[in-house]
DNA sequence: CATGAATGAGGATTCATTCAT
DNA sequence: GATGAATGAATCCTCATTCAT
């Protein structure tokens, strides 16, 4: 399986040791506050470093951003491209995606809030390149090339593929977007043994759903 | 149906066009910023008022968002509760909830946006209210019972109940919610007609996702 | 004579007093210190208004340098163009331009300090501005007119026009500028007496100096 | 005539190249800025060297703007004194003070910006010391002492010495200070050429100014 | 000598909020 | 209701200077 192991490089030894710091840091301000309400000093203080060497290694707050956006969004999207290239089966097809998401939007609790920021800011282009990465990444065509073969060869039955495919998309990363209420409405007490059970349930209602009777 | 008109509240009898103007502003300020990110100034000229108008109007920033939110969510989404009481068939609760989504997501896009942000807020108790809406509207009540009532009765498959509700809500909801990615990845031309089919499409989804072969 | 009173305009009253006061302590602060190490602190302080007032009424510090400048420099400077135009003597031009720089330069102490620093920017564009002030007035143009005449008739010598020119306005100019020096070589008890004394000195001496034998 | 060699210090043996690498890009990033404005990381970066060596070599900042102004002005404005103590004749003392005006403040160019700043600073002590200078070189007495005696022998007409003295130094120093203005209303395409002319002239025009009829 | 990293004390600018009219 | 002017408390960022190596 895909490697995304979250440090931000294989320089962490002491060479911009600090830097990481930072970058921690600053994840974490960044996903609990936004850019707006992010404050320098929390970041300083939150990495154990002088304010100034937030401005020796990045730009800018918002340099530091960008970068903070790069490390925990784009690096790690990327990997995903062509890894469900080989796959034939639309259910393994799913359980790819829906580890792929698993891993992105879960192991850094960050990744959501800043992720759901970014869906909410009509400039971001974080969106941008989010959407670039899925056309890229070959699921919405692997999906529909494998659903349409279904249907043709009778395994399926006639659905719109495009709504399929957003069906399957919102089912697998709506999920991490909207815990935090999901969680005040039911109290999971073990999320990771959840989350593995909601891969189950989605692979089994889309499949049964598309399924021809 | 629910009235979801788009009038600042019902009890506006002429309590000032100017409160109403800044209320308008904000939204759109709050929206596209955040509370952090939003200035009273810009509010102000987007309301074509005087900057002490909205102190004269309301306590602060952050009271003047705290009622956007009413105005936006909260007043509106209590609408919903006791509304599918009535309601006998699952395909019919599924698409009254379909309904008041689009409804409540769609109309004034302004309150994806806040609503985004508020699901990244640690501190917001905006979640926290609607997860109490969702809660007393019924909706998982009525949803449970009906499916545990049709898995006896032999006519839905054995399935997750609760993971079946997360993934009716997150295929209704995510769609807002990530309809900028999808919109980026896909190009909708139509999109009130998209919506419907999209509504259709679920209900096809979920239905025979559960229904018993 | 020209009236180059110091009032930033006819608004002097209660509109735009603090703006007034302002753009005063700037000048000094500015004429002391320049650009670089002027505090807007200080020059709040000197102003005796809010640090603030200075971003309400001017865009940054340098909008206010440059507001200075203009208010300093430019807006009087510009004043002198057309004034020579009626002079038919040569003596009655050298005075004229003699009383219109220690107009510019010693009414306002400031004035010299500025136009000194902005003579050893090599970015300044109010060096720019001035030369084309000086084009504009039409004294060097005045001035080779005039000696050119001169020399025709056999009043003057046969002398480098531009080259007098320049030794006229250094003469001149040169004074203030160097004054600093000047005063600390020679103490003058009574400045105001001395720069009469140096107006008569300067025409005599370029009289005398161009004058045929 | 005077030694007026560009290396920073004869008691430099090899004191180090960084040294005056340092002071070189001091001296232009002085002169182009100011002290204040001046940057140590600049200037680093224009003498090659890392920042902390201007701190090995210099005490600070203004240590380092210290050093800047006695090579480029105090060192070698000192070697006029008791230079022009040999001649008797008034005309070959105006050459001499006007060669040597041209070497101090033609040569670099950063001297005359440096120098300008000086002269708008007033708590400079550069001006001071300056003042000292003119008045230990003998200039002024000299000066005077000739045109007395050229006054009471009838060679001379009735004028004020000392502003006669100051009209001199105008006319030679003046030009060096104001050469960016001059240099954008006339255009000099050999410079070199027209200092030799302008010598020439400030002789001519002065001469013929106090010469007897 | 030389360097990259680190720091504290500012310094410019912003911004929510209030006041006088 | 309505406004322009005013303010204090941040907040981002800079910069001279020092330190460890």
């Amino acid at each position: 399986m895909v490697d995304l192991s979250l440090d931000t490089g294989s320089d962490t030894r002491s060479r911009g040791a600090s830097r990481d710091k930072i970058l921690q840091a600053a994840a974490k301000e960044f996903a609990q506050r936004g850019l707006a309400g992010a404050r320098v000093d929390r970041i300083a203080s939150g990495a154990g470093v002088n304010k100034a060497m937030i401005y020796y290694h990045f730009s800018s707050k918002e340099g530091l951003y960008r970068e903070v956006i790069k490390e925990l969004i784009a690096r790690r999207a990327t990997a995903l491209s062509g890894d469900i290239a080989g796959e034939t089966d639309l259910a393994a097809v799913l359980r790819r995606a829906l580890d792929f998401h698993a891993e992105l939007l879960h192991r850094k609790p960050e990744t959501v809030q800043i992720y759901l920021r970014e869906l909410a800011d009509p400039k971001s282009d974080t969106v941008e390149s989010v959407a670039r990465i899925i056309r890229e990444s070959g699921l919405p065509d692997e999906f529909t090339k494998m659903l349409a073969a279904g249907m043709r060869s009778g395994a399926y039955r006639a659905v719109d593929v495009r709504q399929a495919v957003i069906s399957f998309i919102t089912m697998s990363i709506g999920y991490y977007l909207m815990s935090s209420v999901f969680s005040k409405v039911w109290q999971f007490t073990d999320e990771p043994a959840f989350i593995e059970e909601r891969k189950k349930a989605i692979i089994d209602l889309f499949m049964n759903g598309v399924k021809a009777r």
